[in-house]
This record gives C-alpha cells, structure tokens and sequence, in this order.
DNA sequence: GCATGTGAAAATCTTCACAGCA
DNA sequence: TGCTGTGAAGATTTTCACATGC
C-alpha cells in the first residue's frame, strides 16, 4: 500500500502520534505495540497500523516499533525536521499565550518575530522578542519567514492575511473567528475556540 | 431524512454556520442562500443544504433561508439556547487570554469561576472573577456549573478532570497537550495548537 | 506464539442530479 | 425561473481478518 495518496486523515493523526511518542521518550523503554500506543492516545491498534502502512515498514512483525525511529520518520514525513521560522502577528492576550506555550519548539517552530499595531506596543519586547510595526510585513520574505500566527481580532483579519500572503508567507495559522481566503497555494488552518467549546453541549448528557 | 442519526461532521459545522449567520445579522437583509452562504463561509451550497436537511424544512425553495430563524433553530439543535455556566481551570496565560476573549458570549458561555493552584494568584481577580483555590472544585456540583475549560500544566492534567469528573462536570475542554481519559459518559474536546500547526508544513508548498 | 502490514468489507461522509415547490 | 430538500452515486475513512515475518 506504500504508493497509495495519504489520507488528510493520517496527516491529522500523525502530529498526535508525535506527541505520544515524545512524552514516552522520557520512560526508559525502546519500544512499542501498536496496541499500547493507541491505549496511550486514545486510539485502536488498526487505526495505528493502517496509518503507518502508508508510509513503508516502520515495525518488526512480533516485536513492535521502535520510539526513536517512529519519532524520525513522523518528523520527515511531517517536514518538521528543519527549523521553521515563524513570525507571530498580534501580541494581544492570545499572542502572548502563543508567545508562552513552549509547546512549539518540539516541533521545530520557532517564533522569530512578532507583530502588532498598537504603538503602545511596537517597541516593547515580549518572550525576548521585540515586537515590530504591522506595517513592516514586507520584510518577512527577506527575512525568509514563511510562517504565520494571525491573532487579531477580526475585522483586520482578512486585510492582514492579504498583506502576509504578499509577504510570502505559504502558512498561517488562523485564531480569528472568521473564515479567510487565500489563493490554493497557501495553507491556512482556522483555530476558533468557541466552535469547538459550541457543540459541547450538543453531546452533554443532562441527566 | 428527517428521522437519520447526525453526522459528527454535520454538528462540527453548525457553529461554523451559526458563526456566519451572526455576522450576518448585522447586514440589512433578512434572507440568504445555500449559495450565497456557501460563499460567506467557504464550503459549498450542497453541503449546507444536506447539513440542514437532517433537522427539518429550514428554507423556502425557490427564495432561501431567513437568517434569524436559522440561528434560532441552529441554537436549538446544539443546546445553545440557554446559558452555561462555565469554570476556567488554570489562570495562567492561556487562562487570561480565554478570559479575555469576547467570542464566548455570543454562544452563551458564561465563565463564572476561575481557579488556580498558586498562592499567588489565589484571591487576586481576572476579568471581575476572583480567582479560587483549586482544592475547591468540589463546590462546582452545588453551583451548577457543568462545563470547564482545563488550561493547566500536562502534569495535573489527568488528576485535574479526574475531580472535575467528581465534581459533576459534563464536559470539557483540554487545553492540555495530552489525552485524558474521562467516564463515556463525559464529553472532553483536546485543543492542541501545536498539533495544528505540526500539521502545516506537510501542506506547505516549498517554492 | 506474537505483532506487523494490508487487501477487502463495512461504515461514514460528500457530491450529484433532479423532483417539487414558491 | 430559482432555490430547497433528498435519494442515490461516489469518495473517503475506518474496521476487520488474516497472511506474513520475527
């Protein structure tokens, strides 16, 4: 099945795998069961499996996978075993959690820049990074910066992702409540809280 | 088809719809197509008209769909048509940002408690809400409050729902990068942001 | 024996085409 | 004519069952 298209499904799933994996580097063990991984992240044996078939011979029948070699071929396939330079654009409230969240560096993202328009902020550092004028996003194809965090409210939204895709930005990582268009090439995926936290109740028990 | 089970994916979009359909409101006009809709939100006519078509008859052939009754029966459907009391887990800087954020309200979310572990914070406010000790999530049941928002350390993450699981909560959403078990009966929805943007540059084009 | 890898079956979801109504 | 509502077709994804290799 080696030369079969990846499942949009797959590539969701691998960044969860990657997760899994790298907190059992910590435990001193070398491998691992398609059956105890998916126990560990809230998944079924099958699903692992059929995930990685796609990709080649990842384990040894009888025995399992190897943690640090599943962990190189998901980052490969993945492309997150180069560095990304990504540039924050916002430094609002959600910013600078973003700015906080140490999650990123495992993946290779490392946030180089950061922007906003508020002059009470331009200048001013946040996470050791000075934060520079909006108006300074042409900057970022020199810089080679091809990645973006947008986290400003709305009604700028759509503007500013113009401005960045002008920039040469090929990613971003949407936080504003709306939808945005961007020609094919660019890749933009939507984080809105509020949707996800929407269809809680839906599936609520009430009793 | 009146009388099928919903898709997963159909609740999935219907915040994504109603998120539409109430910056709508603000326009002069009181009816939209499944086109016109389609547009606004980027999908397209056919699956909007398949998604609606599992509640009932929402439009009017040959006119469309009157924007406020849509949001009404939309609410409905998702339980979003009484307000719900929500506990913030964890004052931290993904904590302050939920806090801060406006999107909430328009769902009717209501976050009436905050929680923290540090001394530090404990008593001191946030957005008007006094923050409590998180040895305290036990008065959640007497307080009705039935949804939380768990934005803490991985580390406490699991003994962290596990009270809230005591405490009577129904749902929640993890901030926390890791899966957490909770009873079946429980709803829990895991936003990871690095898992969305670990995603990106498989999807990036490199030229 | 034990765990992977994978065709095939089953389930789910999306797209289409068009009947029916305003 | 224009747009909704929907069965049916098509595409995708998940689950299964078991052949294969250690």
């Amino acid at each position: 099945m080696r030369y079969h298209k990846i499942p949009d499904e797959t590539i969701r799933r691998l960044p969860i795998y990657l997760r899994g994996l790298q907190f059992l580097l910590a435990q001193p063990r070398e491998r691992i069961s398609s059956r105890e991984l998916a126990e560990f992240i809230g998944t079924n044996p099958w699903q692992i499996r059929k995930d990685f078939s796609y990709f080649g011979d990842f384990g040894t029948p009888g025995v399992g996978y190897g943690i640090e070699k599943l962990i190189t071929h998901i980052k490969r396939i993945l492309k997150l075993d180069v560095i990304h330079k990504t540039a924050l654009i916002g430094a609002g409230n959600l910013g600078t959690a973003v700015m906080a969240y140490q999650g990123f560096k495992v993946y290779g993202f490392d946030i180089v820049a950061a922007f906003d328009s508020s002059t009470k902020k331009i200048g001013k550092k946040i996470n050791n990074i000075v934060i520079e004028d909006i108006s300074n996003l042409s900057s970022l194809k020199r810089r080679k910066i091809n990645l973006a965090v947008l986290a400003i409210p709305r009604e700028s939204a759509q503007e500013t992702a113009d401005k960045l895709v002008k920039a040469g930005i090929k990613g971003i990582l949407n936080f504003s409540p709306c939808y945005i268009t961007v020609p094919k090439k660019i890749k933009i995926i939507t984080i809105d809280i509020a949707m996800d936290l929407a269809r809680m109740p839906y599936y609520m028990t009430t009793s």
